[in-house]
DNA sequence: TGACGATTTGATCGAGTGATATAAATTGGC
DNA sequence: GCCAATTTATATCACTCGATCAAATCGTCA
């Protein structure tokens, strides 16, 4: 897990002639085409059910680029990985930020975080239930969660640990509560698994709702209804049953 | 979908010889053995990932026996939907017969109808967090919602629909409303979409919390921040934001 | 333009897959 | 004890898999 954060392209170096590549202007290009390719099947079919011949006439390649590009198939699927957690940072980063920084500066009043924590929860909403490739990503880390693999501890220290704890702690900030309780970091990976039923559950739920299309109206009933959780969660001060 | 429940195990009698199956003892001991290892095996590494000689030796028989009860690999893997969805209505028979016999009934009480709800999600809570098998059931349930195979018709008109919709008619007579009520059944969805974080997450869950195993203590909190769930869902009568 | 390395390709290897065939051994109900 | 159902052992088929290699192509720079 350190030594992922260290050497995030080691295992493909220690094997692939491409020591300086960059030069040519095509290569990279390639590289994000098998790339984009790849998160789309690992996403839909997982390690084992995407196979590399799939990934390359998808991407319009020839198969033994891919291990030319990116030293072999379990590389490529770190690398996917870790695609998938910068593009889903950087669709978050509008909450994240003011978050982030008014935990920072120590203790702030309850009703500005109440404010953030409901903009975190919309802004997962918008990017997870709204976004088309967002539903993609969900599909790979479902499956991560599900049945660790390779990928399980960076996805753990880059997103569901970072992300629990943000929650978590706005969720105390706005009750008020002990910056300690258990209780909150609980709710909070409550709060954010209901995101499952409208990511990789996303089948199953338009369903069962009847809707056609996942548009602006389906994503508003969601919000409503999570907001409607958070304001319940941050009013309960009184946490004994 | 409709042919699958008339002949349940139709492929298989097409091709193999076993038309009178049943008649000795131990042949169905081995079937029920087989049965076992493959939900495990599905479970953990999935259609593909799971092949018939690791799951023959897993259940210490031969190979080509797997073929020789149910067909191919394709009707076992069907046979073990089913097999799952029969024990998981057994364990949660206790909890959903007063609820469905109190729906049919017509008219009853909210505060009843609050009661039974509440009842419902405990033994979900109960049978999903603190079974141990339940756990593999649930690998098997979020591959299929993840990514539809041969088995998603079956699991979405036997679990998630009937699921949804008892759970969806409870919070309406809970709270009193339009029982076409389309806000009742997206919340049912969410509700239902907690579980998903100690089920198929269990691992990331359990790391967050830093639960070293989940015991009667650890499902009671799960238990209690679910029924703070249910009390603000009810309580909400007043369904405009 | 020619040279040389980076990139891409077609072909192939060994391993593993599900399914089937065959023959023999074992089992259990009648 | 008969006889069919079940189980084992072994071998094989056709196929797909990831990985590798030599050769062809491409792009940059001398």
């Amino acid at each position: 897990m350190e030594l992922a954060r260290r050497l995030p392209y080691g295992p493909r170096m220690a094997q692939s002639p491409p020591a300086n590549r960059g030069t040519y202007a095509k290569s990279s290009e390639t590289r994000s085409l098998i790339l984009d390719a790849a998160i789309v099947a690992f996403a839909e079919s997982g390690l084992e059910g995407a196979s590399t011949r799939a990934i390359a006439a998808a991407a319009g390649v020839n198969q033994p680029l891919l291990n030319y590009h990116f030293g072999s198939k379990d590389a490529l699927y770190l690398e996917c990985a870790q695609a998938i957690l910068e593009r889903f940072a950087d669709g978050m980063a509008a909450a994240t930020a003011p978050a982030v920084a008014f935990l920072a500066q120590g203790q702030g009043d309850r009703a500005t975080a109440h404010d953030l924590l409901r903009q975190l929860m919309d802004a997962l909403v918008e990017t997870l239930v709204m976004g088309e490739e967002a539903a993609l990503w969900a599909g790979f880390v479902a499956r991560e969660m599900n049945a660790p693999g390779d990928a399980f501890a960076l996805l753990y220290e880059r997103l569901w640990q970072p992300g629990t704890e943000l929650t978590a702690q706005l969720i105390r900030a706005a009750r008020g509560s002990d910056p300690d309780s258990e209780d909150a970091r609980l709710d909070a990976l409550l709060l954010i698994a209901n995101m499952i039923a409208f990511t990789s559950g996303r089948r199953v739920s338009q369903a069962i709702m009847g809707w056609n299309e996942i548009g602006a109206e389906q994503v508003a009933a969601v919000r409503r209804s999570i907001a409607r959780q958070v304001d319940a969660l941050v009013a309960d001060t009184s946490r004994e049953n």
